[in-house]
DNA sequence: TATATAAGTGAGTAATCACTCACACACTGA
DNA sequence: TCAGTGTGTGAGTGATTACTCACTTATATA
């Protein structure tokens, strides 16, 4: 099932159609792009008439605004819950790499049951500056300050390298959503053992490739 | 300059009306993507009738996929040139960073100057299997066996951690494909120390965020 | 029950799409 | 000089597109 779409469906109230107009459009959407689904299509398998979509959404570009802005949001939210950061400053986590653990497999599972709204997400975060808006905003407001914080903390603790933050996170976060990539859109089939992927990944962050001599 | 035009102005040997339709062509798909380009733009930018775009490619799919595959075979071709092979095993690099650093250093250089041209790629590989054949072709008979041979060396002179060659490979690559993105995509107007960027991108990658007690 | 408002419909529309085709031109070799 | 071939043209075509609108139906409120 969808978390996604249970959440829109309690948000905002929606009739049953609008979701089926929702989901249809995730859908289709997913599996061939944006521009190249239409929007008699979204109404064809959502059992509904093309009429209705715009009754509920001004243009095409609107409802899929209306899909992507909450996967951008939710997607990021376990970073600024207030119940997240008191957790790394009550030290609940002993060292980074608990916290590690901890963070990639809680991203790793909403990813998991996502996968079309965020193939969504990155395929045309490219194109439409409204995606791009709220993407940057949430990092600015939200992912940044909440990782600046924890990654100071570590730090005083020792156990991190002498890194600017900043550096820090533009190298971690994108081995992360790499590895989800090639986890759930490039090898989807292959049989994996998510929870010791999931370990290497941390080896490697924290320890990187070479040996230690 | 666009490497990947001269390419093809002389690999294949195209009318100069041709090349202009290949330059608009990526210039148009990069900014808005494949189907929000129609082909009557194409050709008004190429200063050029619409049928000589067809007269050329029957279709604007095969216009596509002219315009991408070279890229992606190019991107990956420094790993299968014997060149690149031959450095590594008569040791010209005495240690794996030193390695990285050369390819790195390379591949960037490969990016900067081919972005719109990887941007394409990117974007559209999702949706065209054509594409897709093309990469994963490259990836298994010439990335993925240069990368074996090379990970296997350094292994035996003890200079990398023993995780299964494909792990590392699958850790390292999307590594490396998330800096340039942040780079040339996410961030391009940042005023970047691309030098000092990618150090710190090969200090990472060999020795993580944590820090050596 | 009467009335207002919201939700749903589907035929219709102007614009745009990828693609075609009959024709014009330039060059080559005989 | 003439046929043959490759290159270039742009008006034309049927299909499809996002979106509209006059209308019906359902729901809520008074």
């Amino acid at each position: 099932m969808n978390d996604m779409l249970e959440l829109l469906r309690n948000e905002k109230n929606m009739t049953p159609k609008q979701i089926e107009i929702i989901r249809a459009a995730i859908e289709l959407i997913s599996e061939k792009g944006y521009y190249n689904t239409s929007t008699s299509e979204i109404a064809k398998r959502a059992g509904v008439a093309e009429g209705t979509i715009f009754r509920h959404y001004k243009t095409k570009k609107e409802l899929l605004v209306e899909i992507v802005t909450p996967v951008i949001t939710n997607f990021a939210a376990p970073m600024f819950a207030e119940k997240f950061v008191d957790q790394v400053f009550r030290t609940d986590f002993a060292h980074f790499k608990d916290l590690m653990y901890v963070f990639i497999k809680n991203r790793f599972e909403f990813a998991q049951s996502n996968i079309p709204l965020l193939k969504i997400v990155m395929q045309e975060l490219a194109f439409h500056p409204e995606i791009q808006d709220a993407y940057k905003k949430v990092f600015k407001e939200k992912v940044y300050p909440a990782f600046n914080q924890t990654l100071d903390f570590y730090k005083e603790k020792g156990e991190l390298q002498n890194l600017p933050n900043e550096t820090m996170i533009r190298l971690i976060v994108p081995t992360i959503i790499g590895f989800m990539i090639t986890r759930f859109i490039l090898q989807p089939d292959k049989d994996w053992d998510d929870e010791a992927e999931i370990r290497k990944l941390i080896t490697v962050i924290m320890g990187g490739v070479g040996s230690k001599e």
